[in-house]
DNA sequence: GGCATAAATGAATGCCATTCGATAACGGCT
DNA sequence: AGCCGTTATCGAATGGCATTCATTTATGCC
């Protein structure tokens, strides 16, 4: 026993086991996690708080290891295109882990680096200064909502309800009922977003 | 001890009383919720299969007493506006039980009234067969998002940090920061979502 | 009136998050 | 080199929670 020679615990490798263990069991209990890394439960107490600052970090995690690819130099609608279809990529990579994250709000720090890009390329298309925060939170709950959505069953009618619901039976047959069900909606409304916001800028002309 | 001559519980009475104490304390246990109903905890188990089927009950109890108001016969941008918003009234009305709803999709048969007024309305309203389903999930995602992030702590940048994302510093000096900030973002999406679905119209005219 | 059933109790089970004292290696200081 | 405070682990112990089960008593049907 004792201290072992070499660390066997850092927060990265504590976060990174968790995300792979809450996306393979869809839970995460610390019994299970120590299990993972080959570790007593209490061992992990000496790294984090507890079991709520481990899903900080596995958000945390989530962030760093996907978000590498953006490019703000393109156009605003494209780059808030290519933004928010990464956050989203990142919670749908862990589709078990999702409920776990979704409700922990991410710590600071870890966002004002992403939040100050958006909002000079905002600022910089030409949008109020009012309108800056509210779009981002707006973009955010959107993709937050899409991957709630995204690990949810689908909705089906099931065929005693169809007379009583025929117009649902109309657009349920005309939905793909996989994943792309999911794809298809976040698609349709980042799209309706990005048009909505671009009504918003002073030098819009309204058709 | 024994049978009492009058029932204590039923489903309904659960439901309500699990909704009060979530949202007074933030989560539910099933001692608390007996203490709550007078009742020892494995009486619940009589007519509840466990803690997720009182989840369940919780959201389905949220919309039975929320779910008076609306009206379709206003144009469609009208009556989906004020849906949503009925939508995340329901939610913010108890918001400290929001993280325990959000991840826990409701049931069948409690949707389909909804949604099968939604798809008559929009079907008539001139929206294609297969754009029908993604708007209405899209509305969901962007409700659900916007209730977890109207409980979320408001972004601050300190004093130091305010060097390092200028940007960022005049977005939130020109945002709110109490309960309005969420007001407010989720306003300026459901207006950009509307505008943008105006866009999907076949008969709409592009600027 | 008897009996299957329904509705409660309270004890028991097993898991989980967290805490604490003991143990042993590390690193700086003399 | 030897000492000591610090660090990282373990193992045991605590307290809480969800759930199950045997037991008790009332209800309503035949």
């Amino acid at each position: 026993m004792g201290r072992p020679r070499t660390p066997l615990l850092d927060r990265r490798r504590i976060a990174a086991a968790a995300l792979d263990l809450a996306d393979q069991q869809g839970t995460l209990t610390i019994p299970a996690l120590a299990r993972a890394l080959g570790v007593a439960p209490s061992a992990l107490y000496h790294h984090v708080s507890g079991r709520d600052e481990i899903i900080s970090l596995m958000r945390e995690e989530l962030i760093i290891t996907t978000s590498c690819d953006r490019d703000w130099s393109q156009p605003w609608p494209q780059a808030l295109d290519k933004w928010t279809r990464g956050y989203l990529a990142a919670f749908t990579a862990h589709p078990r882990a999702v409920p776990l994250l979704a409700t922990t709000p991410l710590a600071e720090p870890c966002i004002h680096a992403v939040y100050e890009e958006v909002a000079e390329l905002l600022l910089t298309s030409g949008f109020a200064k009012d309108q800056i925060m509210p779009m981002i939170t707006a973009l955010e709950s959107f993709t937050l909502g899409s991957a709630l959505d995204s690990i949810a069953p689908p909705v089906m009618v099931s065929d005693v309800a169809r007379e009583k619901a025929p117009h649902l039976a109309i657009a349920l047959d005309h939905t793909p009922t996989d994943q792309q069900r999911a794809q298809a909606a976040f698609d349709t409304g980042l799209q309706a977003l990005l048009t909505g916001f671009a009504a918003l800028l002073p030098d819009h002309h309204t058709p």
